[in-house]
DNA sequence: CTTGTTAATGCGACAAATTTGCATTAACTT
DNA sequence: AAGTTAATGCAAATTTGTCGCATTAACAAG
């Protein structure tokens, strides 16, 4: 079951490359030029999470956002950064600082959802 | 628009305040004695977080569980522990270890939302 | 270049979670 | 005891994401 690669594939791949920020669904669909079906563009982010090219997160409020990862290889995904959601113009963004959380021994630790909501810069000048 | 006292309202609130871990609506359904509509349900807890009651967590899976806010008082709320969402048994708890994250300058952060996935120690040895 | 295999897409239907409008009930004030 | 209106129940709507299935098209092989 090998990739083939579709425009549709590489248009959201280059969106997610060029964006500062993580999308959601309808962010993406916006965002291309032509147009691509809800259920396709859910399935090529999966895709793309599956392949651990792009990482998912739950926004604050409870949507799925996805970024491109930057400083990920093949091997080593460190996913482990925080993310600001804006609660005014919705942009989500990784921040760089890594973070380490502990948990109970016996625990087995797989994801890490980290997310600051409040006001970004901009909305937060413009209030 | 003052608070009224019903007995749907003070069974969910003890439900969560004897319970070692965040509930969605679902779980306060089940374990409520009577039935109580599921609209009611999500009002009630959207009212809590309201009133500083309870915190909102948004679990790995997008849902929303309500934790009781055990040592926020109505001055002060640190919601700022992070929690673990075991993707076997749904279990989402609070753990104690409260943290700060930074976040650029000119932000407002407003709400933290942390959340470990995995195993909880239970489910990790019964696989 | 033509052809076959099957991954990817589009579409509609479905599912789950949460919210909303509206009529009814019942808590609390006077 | 009576009036006001917060809280509830119910049904319907919304939103987000998934699934089945027929069709299209990417890519490998001849």
């Amino acid at each position: 079951m090998s990739r083939r690669n579709t425009a549709s594939q590489s248009a959201v791949l280059q969106l997610l490359r060029e964006s500062d920020c993580a999308l959601n669904q309808d962010m993406v669909a916006e965002r291309l030029d032509s147009v691509v079906n809800r259920s396709t563009i859910y399935r090529i982010l999966n895709r793309f999470v599956e392949d651990g090219l792009v990482h998912r997160i739950v926004g604050e409020d409870g949507r799925q956002y996805f970024a491109k990862c930057s400083d990920c290889t093949a091997e080593a995904h460190h996913h482990d950064h925080p993310h600001f959601h804006c609660v005014s113009c919705e942009r989500v963004e990784c921040l760089s600082e890594p973070l380490r959380i502990g948990v109970p021994a016996g625990y087995l630790p797989q994801q890490l959802n980290v997310t600051v909501s409040g006001y970004c810069r901009d909305c937060n000048q413009n209030s």
